[in-house]
DNA sequence: AATGAATGAGACTTCATTCAT
DNA sequence: CATGAATGAAGTCTCATTCAT
């Protein structure tokens, strides 16, 4: 049975690349001609505040909804004055939209990895499948924020697009799927994407409400559960998992 | 090919049916002791103003957002005074309540219908996906909000225990589909409904968003879509329909 | 000695006309089609009260500066919750536009009154700074704020135009003046115009400050002594430059 | 024609003197005991640097007035950061206050230099008005600055004083040519002087806010008008009132 | 001397809710 | 029933100032 190509590991943590690391400065006129080793450290001290209120805002969104979270909460999960959130965001908007844009911007790369690789079609969408739910267990509060403040912020253009283009990979590895012959090929792909990941969301949801149980056994009976759905109803013949 | 029993109609709307009438207004001082025909018209004009408000909200709420949806847009929508909404109501969150009470009780007793009906499992899967696709199509508003707004209220009891009700049926369906030798009995009923459940959320959600095509013919399409990718997977055989 | 036209008595308080009621209603689709007697006595009240915070406002502005003043100071004045002053005005600025606009604008009507009157220019002129100044006796908190706050607002186009009328008014008389061979004529209008207004705002500046005595003793030898130096000069004799 | 003394040359730039250089920052854990020749230099390097600060806090402050410049601004305007200016300075009042000081002094120095002139009264006065409207010329901001906030902090006795100062020169020098029989003795010296000095003002404000042209050509017809009208008055003749 | 991260008081503003009319 | 003026808690964000490096 052909396993996924798995390079970073399917279950691997967001996050384990480097960032994106925008400079906090808050003056940008300001020439700094000379870089010592002082200013290296502080830059390093500083990326890791930004990922200290970060970290804390993913904790408390994922506690309390993003409406529900004042801005002090943050601070205060964070161990800092909220004034210095301000010195590396732009305002509590700016903190989802980070979390959002670093977030499923990698997740979109593991999902263009698998999409890439020369597995069936199947075993691609167990792929996606499999990194989604694992995801879960690496850090299920940022998940929890993922997927239930998608709707929220609907009207932000930017993120709204990276995740899109999360749906558009699964909807690519279905239409290829019908034309190998590997799936029913009178199905319509764009929606039975969305199915897909409507009973991935949902599961997490679940897990993230409380309602199903999320310890080990249950995520990998998940995993196996909503991929035999999928495929079963996907697959020409019985494909057996 | 048997069809659901669809007494009031698989996409009869939402609130067709009687009121179960809480008494609209607990104004404090007045004394009802007499029930005059002016006081059933009173009761009547009454019913229909807190009709209003809630349709309004229903509005509101899925343009903007339970969180993002202030009073007096509310008030302002139904062309009545802020003030008023609080006779009807104890709050905001009253209102969302009610909202959700009073519709996902309508759809739970269609469920059930459906789930009491003599039809093999596959039939009333199909009907129960026919009557939340369907009644999209005559308040979608009001499917917005019922869907959109359930995460973000987890921790309201009553709620929760009604549309968990409605898990539930979806469950004892597939359960009782496997039973019968209809479904696939390896696959864990509970979590199949999960993916069931999230399958038709995410479409709707897409037709909300306007992220998804949603004229008559998509609705029909998906229902179709939806069914047989849950079915053809659920299936034993290969479930043609 | 002719004296200027003062039908409403060159230093009659402002604030005395009629009032360009805006209504307070912070939700402007309300329908109200009919109008009560109760509904008139309200929109009395509330316009009573939004007379009650502006002139709260210019106490506190006059005391401490527009910057400086902070919207619960000018509540607390007013004896109203901050959050009332929002019912009326849209915001801190929003205050300090309103005292301008209306004020300002009351004083230009008064100007061109006597600019349209049938006195010599030198009268008119006379008759420009007696209203300006005595209206300092009346309202001295209002004055301060309109001289004091004029350079803060300057980027506020509507503002700016009315006191920009009021000086044209004053640049009109003396062009006149000079037309008809009662100014000497080789002065530029403009400048003079802006000198003369400098001395006015000058010496309110200095009652405002506390710098200069303000008596009504005070006013009246201001009064006669900025229209001698405006109009005769500091000079003995003809001093020609 | 008598000219005014003008050994320094009337429009000669503010702060071209030696300055009363306080030490810039009393850093206190350092011990400077020793005055070599790189502590010299050092003062030299760090009275720079105040100027820098100092200057680039006349262009911000000029730009948006006192109280909407930020630190930060005059910091970036400076090129330094702004933690630096604390140690030129105890705060951001500071900075004006020393702004107002320094150059209000220079200014002053200058008048009663005129004052202790053997010129004729008018000459005298004529000299005033040519130091501070050229003053403009040299540096337009640093005389926004002064003229625009001087309103502002009355309660900052030191500038007040000086300022009261510069007054009082015009005042007496008023006075004094009333007794030698050249200016009209009838009229109040002191408001005079304050209907001069507002002229003065008007004018340069008309410049500051762009509000008057202001080249070459406009400030000498300034000059001229603003004297011909404070020593010879508007009317052609000798108007009574 | 110089930096800029960090602090936190305090500003403006919003809006759910109450209540006199 | 109905209104909307009134309240005030609570939220976001700003910015002068401090201080470790």
């Amino acid at each position: 049975m052909p396993v996924p190509s798995d390079a970073r590991g399917v279950g691997a943590p967001l996050g384990s690349g480097t960032w994106r690391c925008q400079t906090p400065c808050a003056y940008p006129d300001s020439t700094l001609t000379e870089r010592s080793i002082a200013t290296r450290d502080r830059q390093g001290v500083a990326e890791e505040k930004r990922r200290l209120i970060l970290d804390a805002a993913v904790r408390v969104f994922a506690r309390r909804g993003f409406h529900a979270s004042r801005v002090g909460d943050i601070a205060g999960e964070a161990g800092v004055a909220h004034g210095l959130l301000y010195h590396y965001f732009s305002s509590k908007d700016d903190v989802l939209q980070t979390v959002f844009r670093e977030n499923w911007s990698e997740l979109l790369a593991r999902f263009e990895e698998v999409e890439a690789s020369r597995e069936p079609a199947d075993e691609k969408l167990r792929g996606i499948v499999k990194i989604l739910l694992r995801t879960w267990r690496n850090d299920p509060e940022l998940v929890t924020v993922m997927v239930r403040e998608v709707g929220r912020s609907a009207h932000l253009a930017s993120q709204v697009e990276v995740i899109g283009q999360a749906f558009a990979v699964v909807e690519r590895v279905i239409a290829r799927g019908q034309a190998e012959g590997v799936f029913r090929p009178e199905l319509d792909a764009r929606l039975a994407s969305w199915v897909v990941y409507g009973g991935l969301e949902e599961i997490l949801t679940g897990w993230v409400m409380g309602r199903l149980p999320d310890g080990d056994e249950e995520v990998a009976r998940a995993e196996r559960t909503l991929v035999d759905v999928v495929l079963g109803g996907l697959g020409k013949t019985d494909v057996v998992t």
